[in-house]
DNA sequence: TATTAGCACTCTCAAGAGATGAGTGCTAAC
DNA sequence: GTTAGCACTCATCTCTTGAGAGTGCTAATA
């Protein structure tokens, strides 16, 4: 168990970093106000605290910087909650004042400002699709063995697929078609399209479709090809303006690692309610080792929509990024319900 | 007038610059086969060259580096076409071995193998919607107050947008007006709807509609939202490779501008058929100073689509990349084309 | 007359040598 | 328990030096 000063000069140095990106050294911290002791006795804690594996050195001689543990500890125990600046809240007002219609375009905005406030890199998920519902289906015939299928959710998203058309099936069968799963598949959630279209359609369209088997696994195929949750970044260059990053190597790897999204969706938690940080080595990836990732999510109605990260060096601002999330998330909430429940 | 000798000493020049990255000296280029002749005259044809602005000197004792107007020459004058190796065919071949349906990720996959194949940057400006025509027009109501509009072009591309409904308006309303779009727009231009819409069947629509005027604001706006050309990108990580950029400053320019689409746009020449260079400050971009670019654009059917390019340095492999270019942009009309008019 | 050899000169780059300064650990005094 | 003092450690900056690559110019050569 830490002592009370230790606690202290925990934190103070924490913060120092956080806000100097230098080695905090012990006379620095001593002249600090809230810090009453001189260097010596800081020296002495500092010395148990490295041992105890909070602090470390860069070298032999030089001031102290926050180890993983360090930061886990000050982000578990010191983090104080703190209320966004008048400054901050005007500007994100701003945002939603400009009543858009579009998700997409509220949540781009979103990843905008976020990443503005912070000096981060923002990451949103878009809605996960797959728990929208089906509201309407529709098959357009573009050539003579082509067509594209369209999906619309309840949420007023759009997914759509070209596919294959057997040859001689005439526009009855695809207006049957269409008008069975119609019938048969309004509210479905997307992620059960799979299992409904197999279960409860297959047999009535059999019955009424020529060509029934051919065009079930061009247009099944084509329906279940990954529905993939969308990301939106804001402030990609952001990061490299941290002097974490002035070594070209990594900025190297976290530019290409930003460009392959299977690696970012392994930086978000699995959907749950709350802010989550994962620091440094903790989010096994090599190339987000200097890095830290805050996580929060919004929610569209009841429902869990999508996620919401920003990327920072290990040695970000903690509090403020916390304070800015939690605004955001619920900011956007509002917003993304009020457009698809339509009460604005 | 260049003499043959300058010819020769320039092109190898360029050459030996582009594959080592070194200012190239005398004594290296008469140790050259091709290069018949001493130091002492090589010297002295490259003082000349200096003086007439195609080649440079880094400081006073280096070897010469091309300047913009010796590349300008270079690839104006000295670049002999190349057929593209067995090696690249085989790669370029794979990609479009497997039958693909979705134009998006014929295009995705042409980025990503571009930019492997040279190790630069590619983008690929997506097909211009504008230029497609509406093949079927279809409104779906999500609330009481909004709905979805949903334009189905001749390609198969889907544009959708959220738009207010007024209150009061009826199921019949909206059937007459979807019935109505599609009997006066079919065929017309993406980027002439606006027009049409206006002149063709205003005067219908206000005729059998109720609350005309409300809704043709609200549906009007959401149909005519920017249509934005998308934007792909292969490899943006690839040209922080280069030692050119080994300069951060530099490479955050360049990450910076690859996130602002607007800038993007600005390297396309207008759309015309062939292979366009633009060479460093040719770019107008200041972020673009020691880059070049290369575009050129693919075709559906007989007309042009869409562009590609490649971001390289200044001092990229010019000869490789326009063959490259010329390969992939044939080989990706004809694959789209393939989807699209449906011959496969 | 065109080409080449030779040589002095310039400039970059890498390595090494102090000098400086920030910071530590330890001991002894308060 | 806290602090002052002192010797010691490292990183960093600057200065110097030497090696190496390349040039420009002049004089010799084919």
């Amino acid at each position: 168990m830490l002592t009370n000063r230790q606690l202290l000069i925990l934190q103070v140095t924490v913060d120092d970093f956080i806000h100097t990106a230098q080695p905090v050294g012990s006379r620095q911290l001593s002249k600090k106000e809230e810090v009453p002791y001189s260097p010596a006795t800081i020296r002495n804690e500092m010395a148990d605290l490295e041992e105890l594996g909070y602090l470390e050195k860069t070298h032999t001689s030089s001031g102290r910087i926050p180890s993983e543990k360090g930061y886990r500890f000050y982000v578990d125990h010191l983090l104080t909650p703190q209320l966004a600046s008048s400054d901050d809240m005007l500007q994100i007002q701003s945002v939603f004042k400009e009543r858009m219609v579009e998700t997409e375009q509220v949540i781009q905005k979103t990843a905008m400002i976020l990443s503005e406030l912070t000096s981060y890199t923002s990451i949103l998920l878009g809605p996960d699709v797959r728990k929208h519902r089906v509201k309407r289906f529709s098959i357009v015939p573009l050539t003579n063995d082509s067509a594209v299928a369209i999906i619309i959710t309840d949420s007023g998203h759009v997914e759509n697929r070209l596919f294959q058309l057997p040859k001689g099936l005439t526009a009855t069968d695809i207006e049957k078609m269409v008008n069975i799963l119609n019938e048969q598949l309004i509210g479905v959630h997307l992620h059960e399209l799979h299992h409904a279209l197999e279960k409860e359609t297959s047999a009535l369209l059999k019955q009424h479709i020529g060509r029934y088997g051919e065009l079930m696994s061009s247009f099944g195929a084509a329906i279940l090809s990954p529905q993939e949750e969308k990301v939106f970044y804001g402030g990609k260059s952001k990061l490299l303006h941290h002097p974490e990053f002035s070594d070209l190597q990594k900025a190297r790897g976290l530019i290409t690692m930003m460009d392959q999204s299977n690696q970012i969706s392994t930086l978000f938690s699995p959907n749950q309610a709350g802010i989550h940080i994962r620091i440094g080595s903790e989010n096994n990836l090599l190339e987000m080792e200097d890095c830290s990732v805050i996580t929060a999510s919004y929610t569209i109605g009841e429902e869990q929509m999508g996620s919401i990260a920003i990327i920072g060096p290990t040695r970000m601002d903690y509090r403020r990024v916390v304070t800015l999330l939690d605004v955001m998330s619920s900011d956007l909430s509002r917003e993304l319900t009020r457009i698809l429940r339509g009460s604005g």
